[in-house]
RNA sequence: UGGGGCGUCGCCAAGUGGUAAGGCAGCGGGUUUUGAUCCCGCCAUUCGGAGGUUCGAAUCCUUCCGCCCCAGCCA
């Protein structure tokens, strides 16, 4: 087979690579990136796009990346979200180096470093309230003014921030500013915020602190301390880097760490910003994090996503500054093309429609050995019992075809794949005129061979024994929203635009018997139908539930 | 309208002065007991527009146009 998406070794030569490329060739001893996730929420495939870059550029360097979490707003953040994101990191098959961090480790650090800019005269405490503070940042054509209390003494600012540390004032009260200038075209310049007041109980720290610092004040300093050469994030940083820079600059840090902005990922049909993913779990638009439509790496994991197909699919769509929005049909193929190979092969009928073979032995039951995979035998067989009374799916059955129809047709012959060529004679219908049952007989002369007389036989259809099958619950689903981007619409909710059909839940679907130890972690593909793997949270032996990934790609009625 | 970015095929994306890679999608054909897979072929005389420099420009210069981000004591 050609190497494809999943298994290609071919680096792509984006930016970011090459940068480090030069870094290491003009002598960087070793390359240290990091992934600085915020714990209020659950990974989702954008993350997995930033996941993959970091990892995989430590990785081919030689070097090193961190986990650290980025937990400097104590309100918003949960333990069972860093629970979560590290069990997602390691399910895309990624190692951290050492032990997790938290920008919470530095606390200590963090808070000298102000006290030293407050001697340095470069920081301050402001009592001006956050309505007024607004007020005094100008707008974006116009500089903004100094506050009040931006000349302070060194020993008041530094009695005060001691008052703010110890818990003594309320929140709100003040904030610390770092001292820039309040007329930098640049609004991230315009005196910063680098540390509030928030009387929170921390998940990591506990009640040490009644002050939080800030993202600004606390990232680049986290990756100084960690040793972090190239600090990649999302292009909505461009603007903070000038201050990143600023503070590495103004204080005697033991590293220094270079910001590099990519392109976030945009995805067709979906939404990847945590507010609105949050919306959609808080409403209960979906049934969790982890709803097999959520583009989170949990949804996707439980909808049969294979982690090499999600790092395919990030190594494709590439690395640049160009905002874009990728095809969500890209991430389909990656995970079709990933399946197609490592899948093994199963039937399984999801409307059944019963047939009779009326010149087939009621007393017998035949087995045929059928390849787990038509392209890979080494990854063996299974047996399918075959009996009289079988059942096929009503979309393969025409009373009167269609042009091009090539399933089975009254009247005329169809193979069913692993089995024998039969040939509809009779249509059985109940009270309302409903097709029940379908009368056939079989060619004994077909069983693994074409018919001796050389008449031709042009369609395959699947089946099951009616005997032996399995009965199961079958979950289909769609693309979440109706329209390729839920977003862009300034006037209407994305709400609006959600898909109502994205889940279709079939029951009494009949699966052939070889499925009954089917587990979350084996993805097999119906044949004819599409990728499915056992549901992780509603399957149990006995009473199987099968969430489709994707379906097979369909060329027929195009 | 201040600042910072981005514009190469329907989508993603190489290319950084030498005459437009690749993937997805699409279209045609072949193989096939999955209308799947696989295989073969087609798919930008043109790089947001207009000028200019040059023997030569997607790449350099000028200018215009479009889109994205920033005014949290969020990240």
């Amino acid at each position: 087979m050609k190497p494809t998406a999943t298994d290609k070794t071919d680096k792509p030569a984006h930016f970011i690579r090459k940068i480090i490329a030069d870094d290491v060739a003009a002598g960087l001893a070793e390359v240290r990136t990091r992934f600085p996730p915020e714990p209020n929420g659950y990974l989702h495939i954008g993350h997995a796009k930033s996941i993959c870059l970091n990892f995989s550029m430590a990785e081919e360097f030689g070097g090193k990346c961190n986990l650290r979490f980025d937990d400097t707003n104590p309100e918003k953040e949960e333990d069972e979200f860093i629970e979560a994101i590290k069990r997602d990191v390691e399910w895309l098959g990624f190692k951290w180096d050492g032990e997790v961090r938290f920008a919470s480790d530095y606390f200590d650090q963090l808070y000298e470093w102000a006290v030293y800019l407050i001697k340095q005269g470069k920081a301050y405490v402001c009592h001006l309230s956050a309505e007024e503070t607004r007020e005094y940042r100008g707008t974006l054509t116009e500089p903004g003014k100094d506050s009040p209390y931006r000349n302070r003494s060194v020993d008041e600012n530094l009695a005060l921030f001691e008052q703010m540390r110890r818990g003594e004032l309320p929140e709100g009260t003040c904030v610390l500013r770092a001292k820039i200038d309040m007329a930098a075209p640049n609004i991230n310049l315009r005196d910063p915020t680098m540390y509030r007041i928030r009387h929170a109980t921390h998940h990591q720290t506990g009640d040490k602190w009644k002050i939080y610092p800030t993202y600004d004040y606390a990232h680049g300093q986290s990756d100084a301390i960690e040793g972090i050469t190239h600090s990649i994030c999302t292009l909505e940083f461009e603007d903070h880097r000038p201050l990143y820079e600023w503070f590495l600059n103004n204080l005697p840090v033991p590293s220094k760490p270079r910001q590099y902005e990519f392109a976030r990922l945009n995805l067709t049909y979906t939404v990847l910003s945590k507010r609105k993913l949050k919306q959609l779990v808080d409403e209960k638009y979906v049934t969790g994090w982890d709803d097999p439509r959520m583009p989170t790496l949990s949804g996707l994991r439980r909808r049969g996503y294979t982690p090499a197909s999600i790092r395919a699919f990030c190594e494709m769509i590439g690395v640049t500054r160009s905002p874009g929005m990728v095809d969500i049909g890209l991430l389909e193929f990656a995970i079709r093309d990933d399946l197609d190979k490592h899948a093994p092969r199963a039937m399984c009928v999801l409307s059944p429609l019963k047939v009779t073979i009326t010149n087939y032995d009621e007393n017998v039951v035949e087995y045929f050995t059928a390849p787990l995979h038509p392209q890979k035998p080494e990854m063996g067989t299974r047996e399918l019992p075959f009996c009289r009374e079988i059942y096929i799916d009503r979309k393969d059955f025409r009373e009167v075809p269609e042009k091009d129809f090539k399933r089975l047709v009254l009247g005329q012959e169809v193979r069913l794949r692993n089995a024998y060529v039969i040939r509809a004679n009779e249509v059985v219908r109940d009270e309302k005129g409903e097709i029940v049952e379908l009368k056939c007989t079989y060619d004994p002369e077909t069983r693994g061979k074409n018919p001796p007389d050389g008449r031709k036989v042009k369609g395959v259809i699947h089946w099951v024994s009616a005997r032996h099958c399995l009965d199961v619950e079958v979950r289909l689903y769609d693309r979440l929203f109706t329209v390729e981007a839920p977003e862009e619409d300034k006037t209407k909710s994305f709400l609006e635009f959600i898909n109502p059909n994205s889940l279709v839940v079939l029951e009494h679907c009949k699966a052939e018997p070889s499925l009954a130890n089917a587990t979350p972690e084996i993805r097999y593909q119906f044949e004819r139908e599409g990728y499915f793997c056992a549901d992780s949270k509603d399957s149990k032996p006995g009473q199987l539930v099968f969430n489709r990934t994707v379906s097979l790609r369909d060329s027929y009625g195009k």
